[in-house]
DNA sequence: ACAATTAGTCAGAAAAACATGACTACCTAA
DNA sequence: TTAGGTAGTCATGTTTTTCTGACTAATTGT
């Protein structure tokens, strides 16, 4: 019983690995992300490594991709619910330090 | 202030990052571990990459590094009371799914 | 005395992750 | 009609991570 108390939180640690989905995701928190404004938002980051982060990100359904079919039509990436549960768990994180 | 709250999980994140240290973390949340037997139980691990896990988790103070001057004359690695405080959030990561 | 177990280290190779620059394609504003 | 912004893809190269196999060295069991 103890031993299973990570697997969840192995999950997690899977699903925000690598250099830039951490930094995506709480971005993502804030409201939708964009492609070209996460370009710009995180210093150091490449076209190529944003657009996989962003589709791991999609894959794992932690964000939402929509296409906005507005002005000048975009695409933007939402929270998921399974993102937004994660909300309280880093809240907790907060609290410890 | 919302976006500081992944702050500490982005931390989390890094301390347990890459492929093993999950894992070795998990077995130390039900007793000490030691080198070799983490060894034997996590397969298709290596000597070494468990101990360069073992090194940071040390350093990160995850895990103490114990010398035990006992019968076989082993090392043992425990859970810090930081790495216990990690305890609660992978208790609420459970209740989530 | 010898073999096994303990806990590693080290150099080098292989694999995975990440970065770079060129390119595509669609839309919009001048 | 041309320039700039949107959101990417693709091939290639570099860097980081991980693995393999050889080796060390002290301790313990037979």
């Amino acid at each position: 019983m103890k031993s299973e108390k990570i697997c969840e939180a192995e999950g997690l640690l899977k699903m925000l690995s690598g250099k830039w989905k951490p930094q995506i995701f709480r971005l993502a928190l804030d409201g939708p992300v964009r492609f070209n404004s996460l370009l710009r938002q995180i210093k150091g980051s490449n076209k190529q490594s944003i657009a996989v982060a962003l589709k791991e990100l999609e894959e794992q359904e932690l964000l939402e991709k929509k296409v906005v079919k507005l002005k000048p039509l975009h695409i933007e990436y939402n929270l998921s619910e399974k993102g937004k549960s994660l909300i309280a768990v880093f809240r907790q994180l907060e609290n410890l330090s």
